[in-house]
DNA sequence: GCCTGTGAATCCATTCACAGCT
DNA sequence: AGCTGTGAATGGATTCACAGGC
């Protein structure tokens, strides 16, 4: 596959994708799967596995399959999801705390280093081992000195903007918004909007039809 | 627009976004819109949010744009969010009880009437006003008996597949899984799944191509 | 003149089908 | 024989560009 070539965004949230019941596959033994059955696992096409890994190289062996541990490092590597992040959680709300304490990011390497709230009553409290929470005039600060790479915003919408701007100010390299407003940021920063009352709706619309 | 046309998923998650900055037209005047202003505000391209809208009817004016009030209504009923919708978590975790307290989902008529969990350390406990934590053996009773539409999982990755099974032996409606485990159910229901460790993974591809 | 509604054109992603390797 | 890697074919979704109505 020539390099240089651009990766499509379905591809690579489907690595993320195939990772996990490779993970859990690690202990069996032949440690070998195929493109038909790890798409089985996934719910998705044989072909669209082997494609989305063929962007990257030549993993698996013709008439044989894929080696599991191998298969799975390569993912990882590719991910860059072979070392630790250092995240900062902005909005000490209630969805702030439980990705704090989230076991699924701790287990994949994404470790908070700092939490920031605009409130003055939530300030100084300590919600998580080791972490202070901070008032949003010391994210500059923070961000840069402790190396945080990825701001997580989990405010009100009305402070989504505004809290997106400090993180982009301070040099954060990517932001991820749990709010249900749309933050815009200059550059190329890399952003993804996770609003999830969007999914709900999206249920509600195929239920509201069947009855 | 023809009837009976099948509607992209993409344009309801972009009708549920465009409902947004609609809210917070509501109170300005005169309370117009273009499908410039409102693709500018929700960052897509214009024509993509006329077709959008196009799929379900004439909602706007030429030469004029579209009525804010009439537009949001409108939407609602597209997405049939202009009612209540009943919903219980399953997994009392972190994140299960920040869902619970989420002011954005009780705004928008997303109502939680029940709450499950696993561990016997957790029943019995109350989360929310009125909300008693119950076990998984009283899923099917009380989905029936509340009129639970919507079943939102919040497990670990290890019980999301049973907590799935339960409601759907329940008759639910549709699923919202946020367990880093895709879940699987027979028959037409609708499941979301909505593994939030995708999307950080996505912007570690991202972050790691950089520097 | 202005902005919507929409066929046509383009772009992107998925799936098919088979050549190629072990 | 079996399963990967991949060009070709298909299927969707987005964008363009303009006709149509205020």
């Amino acid at each position: 596959m020539a390099k240089g070539t651009k990766i499509p965004t379905p591809t690579i949230e489907r690595l993320a994708l195939y990772s996990r019941p490779l993970e859990a596959l690690l202990k069996d033994s032949p440690s070998l799967i195929s493109s038909e059955k790890l798409a089985e696992l996934c719910g998705v096409n044989p072909a669209q596995v082997r494609k989305d890994l063929a962007y990257f190289g030549e993993f698996g062996v013709r008439g044989v399959g894929y080696d599991v541990k191998e298969l799975l490092q390569q993912i990882k590597k590719i991910l860059a999801t072979d070392r630790e992040w250092k995240l900062c959680i902005v909005g000490m709300t209630n969805l702030g705390y439980a990705l704090l304490e989230n076991e699924n990011f701790k287990r994949r390497g994404y470790t908070f280093v700092a939490a920031f709230d605009s409130r003055s009553q939530n300030l100084g409290k300590k919600p998580s081992s080791g972490l202070t929470v901070q008032p949003f005039s010391r994210i500059k600060e923070l961000v840069g000195m402790l190396g945080i790479e990825i701001g997580v915003i989990t405010t009100s919408p009305f402070e989504a903007q505004r809290a997106a701007d400090l993180l982009v100010d301070a040099g954060i390299g990517a932001i991820m918004n749990f709010s249900p407003a749309q933050v815009r940021v200059k550059g190329s920063r890399v952003v993804e909007n996770v609003d999830f009352t969007v999914k709900l709706e999206n249920l509600a619309y195929h239920l509201g039809k069947i009855p």
